[in-house]
DNA sequence: CTTGTATTTAACAAAGTTGTTATTTAACAT
DNA sequence: ATGTTAAATAACAACTTTGTTAAATACAAG
């Protein structure tokens, strides 16, 4: 669970069409590999940062490998962002506060 | 409001680092940079970073720069995180539900 | 106007990313 | 055994990222 690796996987959009496809439901690699314009070897590797960044799972299945997401990971990226904006709006409401006390015409910028 | 951007902005430490310390209000660009042990061109190149992908917005203030969060940025990475979660979770819940009608032992996956 | 302070830009090196094709490994089918 | 298919690995090129130090820009202040 780094988010360094979560955020890194996240910013490419073949990866994220990749989980986009996978929250439909688990595919094999070929499956995934279909829709996009690039070689197996790249997608094979956009697999394994994906599952670096523990935002899926391979399990073997006979020739195949079958992937899934495993969500953990992205949640942790959510918990961030979300931490974040708790902090952020809650400057916001201080500010606000603050504004309402010392002036009388400002304080009224709106969030959420 | 480009979400590889985002994400690639979100990727790193020192910049997630930044932008934390300014969840609690603006700074200047040296009062940025005292925390980290980088130089300051590294940091103003995170900046930049940072605002290329909308993250901030840096405001001239006499010699120096005043850089404050610009959300809206931050907020499109959660939704699509969140949207991707929401169909996650209706892959489940098709699921659980599937099963329920179909078998009489499994279903019992949580989430959430 | 000269000097100091804040910040950015330039030039560069080291490391990482993303794609390619060729090769390898493993399972399957004949 | 042999050939086929699924997937991973190796070797490589092109590009990007992240840091460095040195130089440029812009404001402030004596």
């Amino acid at each position: 669970m780094n988010l360094d690796h979560t955020f890194a996987a996240l910013a490419d959009p073949t990866r994220r069409a990749i989980l986009a496809r996978l929250a439909l439901g688990e595919a094999t690699v070929g499956e995934l590999s279909a829709p996009f314009p690039i070689s197996g070897p790249a997608i094979s590797r956009h697999l394994r940062v994906l599952e670096e960044a523990a935002l899926i799972e391979r399990q073997k299945d006979g020739q195949h490998r079958r992937i899934r997401l495993a969500p953990a990971a992205m949640a942790g990226a959510a918990e961030w962002i979300e931490a974040q904006r708790a902090y952020w709006s809650g400057t916001l409401d201080r500010l606000n506060e603050h504004l309402k006390k010392t002036s009388q015409d400002g304080g009224g910028t709106t969030h959420d």
